[in-house]
DNA sequence: TCCAGAGTTTAGTGTTGCCTAACTCTGTGG
DNA sequence: CCACAGAGTTAGGCAACACTAAACTCTGGA
């Protein structure tokens, strides 16, 4: 019987290590390396991790192959994921959190609370279905729905979209979209963009906006109700 | 530099060994068994952390003496006792929690929430002075008034007191006080004792309650403004 | 096809924090 | 006043998780 199976607790280590293999695996195995980076640690304890992580069967590997989420795994990294999101949703709803501060929070809590607290965090904002940076938050049996997005980098000019999510952590990108009405729900137009990806030019409801490419890219976008597909 | 003032974060271990020392401690050390039975751990694992909290200069230790609190091991003490005592208050004040369980969260989160939470949840409560089971709650700054109170258990007959505290952490006994209405706040008077430690009968507002002694000892009570000392 | 460099794993260490078993100290009763 | 029970410490292990250094493997270009 694995870990998981067994009830006891994994560690706080254990449960990052599987949330950030979710998140780097888009079908195929994630690097060890890439792991590395994503958690600011050695290759060679990453390579450790692995092999302990496989033996508990969390993990499928194969080495100088990468990592692979097991089934179980999968539901242990979704069951984190779901209550990073939550924990996100209610600090910035009850507790004053902004976007560009909630993380670090989260971080840390999704290892602390119990499922209890979690779903009484989730009755208490009636069930979100997103968290504040439009991310899409887990059901509890582990479902979730991954809208189609496109980077406003790539989107064609003269047809309204919605900003859906925003792909970024960093606390002084997510301030310098907040200053600029640039948030998940927000309705815009590309007007104009500049060639070897030049900044980009929208229309908000109430102002324009030129947008650097770079940050462009972590604005997720979907067409909206009333426009052409 | 010690490890607390270099800003370094303390483990989960760590913070709890200096909690329980703290309450241990009344005045005298902390024996090793008394703690080692507190944390439920083995007193070799105690003398192994009483020895690496003493070169930290978190506890003063003099072999076979017990262990004590130093100013800046009582400093995160009173932090600890905050945090727990605040998220406790908040966890029953706005998430449905009941005193009875919302001790083992508190436990788990004291360690994960960041000062900033900490606070955030003080001003949503009004800043109070203290927790669902009437325990004080320390200031920031580390000051903490205990008021004196005297065991139900050695209460005089006939004369009016409050409940205060409830000096107990088992969810049975907090659910049978509960369902007795007695809780801190609770006026009361002693009807008549039984000798030998027998059952104690009280007052309370619209009922009358026989009480054994063992649960008196834990409702810990103070004379109210009316009564006569 | 070979091999250099990138990527990965292995080997060896250190820290934290727990255990059991074996010891040493302390204070009290005979 | 001293032996001995019981409290406390030390010794030796182990597991998790991190590191660096060194060895190994894979792969893409020459
Ligand atoms: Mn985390
Ligand atoms: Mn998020
Ligand atoms: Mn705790
Ligand atoms: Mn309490």
């Amino acid at each position: 019987m694995n870990a998981a199976q067994a009830g006891e607790s994994l560690t706080r280590s254990v449960e990052d290590y599987l949330k950030t293999i979710y998140r780097l695996s888009d079908g195929r195995p994630a690097a060890t390396s890439e792991i590395a980076q994503a958690l600011d640690l050695s290759p060679a304890s990453v390579s450790g991790m692995i092999k302990r992580l496989t033996e508990q069967r969390l993990l499928d590997h194969a080495p100088y192959r990468g990592a692979q989420l097991t089934e179980e795994g999968r539901r242990v990294a979704l069951r984190m994921i779901r209550r990073h999101r939550l924990i996100e949703s209610y600090l910035v709803a009850n507790l004053g959190y902004s976007w560009d501060t909630v993380h670090d929070e989260a971080e840390r809590l999704e290892h602390a609370v119990s499922d209890t607290l979690v779903e009484r965090m989730a009755a208490a904002l009636g069930h979100p279905t997103s968290d504040p940076h439009g991310d899409p938050i887990p059901a509890a049996d582990g479902s979730m729905i991954e809208e189609d997005v496109v980077p406003l980098s790539e989107l064609p000019a003269g047809v309204e979209f919605a900003i859906r999510r925003v792909g970024a952590e960093d606390p002084e990108l997510l301030r310098h979209l907040a200053d600029r009405g640039l948030r998940p729900g927000v309705t815009i137009t590309v007007v104009s963009r500049q060639p070897f990806n030049g900044p980009i030019t929208i229309r908000l409801a109430t102002s324009e906006q030129v947008i650097g490419s770079e940050v462009a890219h972590h604005l997720l976008c979907a067409a909206t109700e009333g426009s052409v597909a």
